[in-house]
RNA sequence: GCCCCCGUAGCUCAACCGGAUAGAGCAACGGAUUUCUAAUCCGUAGGUUGUGUGUUCGAGUCACACCGGGGGUACCA
């Protein structure tokens, strides 16, 4: 159990006698801003007091009354216009963090109850490189996955492959009339690439086979055998080759499901959307509309509509991305049952969603809650969306690369002692560390801005910084010739004396419930902000208790306890966010 | 026109569905090194939270109106 549910327990029992609804204000308790205040503190008292008519002092000082002081509180108090001050006891600290050291789960409580959760992220289009673009959508997304996954949840992270686009018709134009077949039996992806970077250019300067493409394409996608065959043919290629930057990543998919699985269903959904009244023909194109219930007017007395209208086949008969979206939800709804579908989408999109969710409700799709995680764009230092020094698209390989070369310079700066191999390690654990953490330690929604100093910069709130702060940890064992299993806090006894011992294990109990924080609110940053928040107590900590020079031995393991268990949390917190640690750096 | 998002220190960002004196990092200045890894740490300085009204015990947070930036807005995805 979370420390703050924990708390909460005893504190729901104590608004009991203020109120009939105790759960609502048991949500006002929360961890103090500052540590003179206590641990946590409770705010219910001055909204409480309106409703009761009395003073919002009395009010406090009757819950103060009903909680239980002794094992787990030392002190409880008011303060300011009727805050309730909790100070948690040193003994139930050190019981808590006794349990902490034999949980597998260190610390991280499943979210009750369990349910199940489908995240749709990365989503690139196949066959074209993927850029910078797509950085975003690929590292929350395997974020949210993995701290659903840890708090007990039944994730499929499924990647909505843009795989049924006009790119084929490109490349199965490219393929017939330019291959290169050395090329292409020595490395069919690498001359895939190829062509695709070809024939995007010529169709663009050249009508005639723009035209030509769009028509393979449209053959394609009418059934055309010989241009489906093309299509199975390159499919694994694009898939292989997508696959190794998710390697490299370490991002793994459950399933591959791309607007070519739903194709089939398309028809099926217009009809069924037609029939049921949902949705009308309109200037040849057939349409959902969104009228208001509430009927509001504009000045003209118009009706508004909640939304502008959204087509689902157009007037060439051709389906749109939202028919597939639909789709799309069915199938998931009907086959796999989720409760949740998460779409790690960017901002942009927010209008099409808030279609799609509306057009699958009145469709009947109410069983899944269905979100759309937003976020804002990667931009450069003017502001304006980021590019190359040439203006094109940042390829994400060579964005990788690059993270991964400025870290090696910083690596061969200061760790001379690291032979080449351990360098290279530490370079490329460090480099992607540095790339997903920008990313995640930013609320979502804002834009953000991408500057490689400050990413790969060790000071501050990075990747590297956490990094570094788990292999100073490390060292000390090394240096002490202690290994972590050999310690057993239930015959050392835990102390917290000093007050950075003492902050240093309260903050280790709160990792549980910045995660439940996180995923509740589908914000990876909070997880960020507590590992932060934690490497500097753990400095703090480090700065004033030493370890291995400790007055006696007790305490010596005492401390090493601690600094265990703030390794296994940061690895832990850094795992949540799919980014690594190493030993020695 | 309408809708959505954003606006916080010189810069990049936090602030847990209204809580105490708005917090970090960078940059600036000053300090700590025979080190448990100085890639770390400590201190100083820096603010009318875009503006204005309102709601109340209490507003960066909520409401309304403006200002400024970005995005979307029926046949691209």
């Amino acid at each position: 159990m979370n420390t703050i549910e924990f708390l909460r327990r005893s504190y729901v029992e104590a608004l009991r006698s203020v109120t009939s609804d105790p759960d609502r204000f048991a949500q006002l308790l929360r961890p103090t801003q500052d540590p003179k205040f206590g641990d946590y503190q409770g705010n219910a008292a001055m909204s409480l007091a309106k409703e009761l008519g009395e003073k919002p002092r009395d009010v406090a000082q009757r819950i103060v009354d009903a909680l239980p002081l002794g094992e787990d509180f030392e002190s409880v108090s008011i303060a300011g216009p009727g805050f309730i001050n909790i100070r948690l006891s040193e003994s139930f600290l050190r019981s808590e963090l006794v349990k902490r050291w034999s949980d597998p789960a260190d610390g991280l409580t499943p979210l009750d109850p369990p349910q199940s959760m489908i995240v749709d992220y990365s989503s690139p289009n196949v066959a074209k490189p993927m850029h910078v673009g797509h950085l975003r959508s690929t590292i929350i997304g395997d974020a949210i996955a993995r701290i659903y996954r840890a708090l007990g949840w039944k994730v499929t992270a499924d990647n909505h492959l843009g795989d049924w686009g006009t790119q084929f018709g490109m490349l199965i134009y490219g393929w017939r009339n330019l291959r290169d077949d050395e090329a292409a039996k020595k490395s069919p992806i690498q001359e895939l690439a190829r062509l695709y970077k070809l024939v995007n250019g010529l169709s663009e300067q050249n009508p005639t086979i723009a035209r030509a493409c769009r028509n393979e394409t449209a053959k394609l996608h009418e059934g055309d055998p010989e241009n489906l065959a093309l299509w199975k043919e390159f499919m694994p290629w694009c898939l292989a080759d997508l696959e190794k930057i998710y390697e490299r990543l370490d991002i793994h998919f459950d399933s591959y499901q791309g607007e070519s699985f739903y194709q089939p269903m398309l028809a099926e959904v217009v009809a069924s959307l037609k029939e049921l009244g949902i949705a009308n023909e309109s200037e040849g194109a057939i349409c959902v509309f969104f009228p208001d219930p509430d009927e509001k007017v504009d000045k003209e007395g118009n009706l508004v509509p909640l939304f502008p209208p959204t087509i689902i086949q157009k007037a060439d008969g051709a389906f749109t991305y939202a028919t597939s979206d639909l789709a799309c939800i069915k199938h998931r709804v009907e086959h796999l049952h989720p409760d949740v579908i998460v779409y790690v989408v960017d901002d942009r999109q927010s209008l099409h969603f808030e279609q799609i969710f509306h057009t699958a409700g009145r469709w009947g799709f109410t069983g899944a809650e269905l979100v759309h995680v937003a976020f804002g764009k990667i931009t450069g230092k003017d502001g304006k969306p980021y590019k190359t020094r040439e203006g094109g698209t940042v390829g994400l390989e060579t964005l990788l690369d690059e993270a991964v070369e400025r870290a090696r310079k910083v690596v061969d700066e200061n760790s001379g002692d690291l032979d080449e191999e351990e360098r290279a390690n530490v370079a490329e654990v460090v480099g992607l560390g540095a790339v997903k953490y920008a990313d995640l330690s930013q609320n979502r929604m804002s834009d953000y801005v991408f500057d490689w100093d400050k990413m790969i910069s060790l000071q501050g709130n990075t990747a590297t910084y956490l990094q570094y702060v788990y292999a100073r940890n490390r060292s000390i064992f090394r240096k002490g010739n202690v290994l972590p299993e050999e310690l057993d806090p239930s015959r050392t006894e835990i102390i917290l004396a000093h007050p950075s011992e003492r902050a240093l294990g309260l903050k280790l109990l709160q990792f549980g419930e910045s995660v439940a924080q996180a995923a509740e609110d589908y914000k990876p940053n909070v997880v960020t902000n507590y590992l932060f928040e934690l490497a500097n107590a753990y400095n703090a900590f480090f700065r004033d208790c030493h370890v291995l020079k400790a007055e006696t031995p007790e305490l010596r393991d005492s401390r090493l306890i601690l600094c265990e268990l703030t390794a296994r949390t940061i690895r832990r917190g850094l795992d949540l966010l799919g980014i690594r640690t190493v030993e020695r750096m």
